[in-house]
DNA sequence: CCCGGAACCTGAAGGC
DNA sequence: TGCCTTCAGGTTCCGG
């Protein structure tokens, strides 16, 4: 599932492979995937476009096309690929953008829960979000204060991306058990300590992702249909039954917010 | 404002 | 073997 750090390294080695290039047709196989104007204007209004560049907010990608902005987000089962190797990775393409380099974008998306969006104005998408993980706005004061008043379980606050931007199930996972903090924690009785365990955990735990090129759980892949190695690094997320890294308890598997949830129940002790 | 649960989807996995 | 049910999860929407 793409969250930050997938949508990063799609970023990342996405955009010298299509930045300078026009699109010189569009095709929507299924049309629930545009969020934004409606699909045949959704095509229309992007042919002839040049992509000038690109960033990321959160798990979505944005792609600059000289005042328009052509929105990505995959959900939970999306991939950006630009003609990759392996023809398997064709099937279920659900819109394919073509370059005029002869290059093909595919959106592949089993479970069709990903959107693309052609707006002006990329707030009127991505307005909600809360801070970025990794920018230097986000302090561990920030954080605290953010916390306060919060009674819901941390797990399902990080998740939250009106919270933090781009934190999703698996590195809220890993954040919670570098922090050695339980998922079921209400946010406001998180200790001083315990936020100052937090803020760098769940900085380091997207960095090593990041360097791992994300981590490919289900349906990630990168654009050259590579995977990422990010979950081999994971000491719980989908880990049930393994033995806890640390300490050798067995890793438990609990439901939060109908979330699977990892811990472990003798590092992360609710108390 | 904040919390929790349903809905959107379909392939994979498990039960009988 | 095969049908049926359940699960997975990012986000939005809705009710409390």
């Amino acid at each position: 599932m793409p969250e930050l750090p997938e949508v990063e390294t799609i970023k990342n080695e996405l955009l010298p492979r299509i930045v300078g290039r026009r699109i010189t047709g569009v095709e929507i196989f299924w049309y629930r995937i545009v969020g934004y104007p409606s699909p045949a204007d959704f095509a229309s209004r992007l042919i002839g476009k040049e992509i000038a560049g690109g960033r990321r907010r959160g798990k979505y990608l944005i792609l600059e096309l000289n005042g328009e902005f052509l929105i990505i987000h995959l959900k939970m089962s999306g991939s950006l690929l630009l003609d990759p190797a392996s023809p398997e990775l064709k099937r279920y393409t659900r819109a394919a953008i073509y370059l005029d380099n002869g290059a093909t974008l595919y959106f592949r998306d089993p479970r069709k829960f990903g959107r693309l969006w052609l707006v002006d104005n990329p707030d009127s998408v991505t307005a909600r979000l809360g801070p970025e993980p990794l920018e230097p706005g986000f302090t561990p004061e920030l954080l605290a204060a953010r916390l306060k008043n919060r009674t819901a379980p941390i797990k399902a606050i990080l998740t939250d991306q009106a919270f933090i931007a781009g934190v999703g199930n698996m590195y809220a996972d890993e954040a919670l058990f570098a922090a050695r903090i339980h998922p079921l924690r209400p946010g406001s009785s998180l200790t001083p300590e315990e936020i100052k365990r937090l803020h760098p955990a769940i900085q380091e735990v997207l960095k090593s992702a990041i360097a791992d090129k994300g981590a490919s759980i289900e349906n990630y892949y990168r654009p050259d249909g590579n995977t990422g190695v990010a979950h081999f690094q994971f000491r719980v997320a989908h880990r049930g039954g393994q033995p806890c890294p640390v300490c050798g308890t067995s890793i438990e598997r609990i439901s939060v917010r109908n979330r699977g949830t990892y811990f472990c129940p003798r590092c992360q002790p609710l108390k």
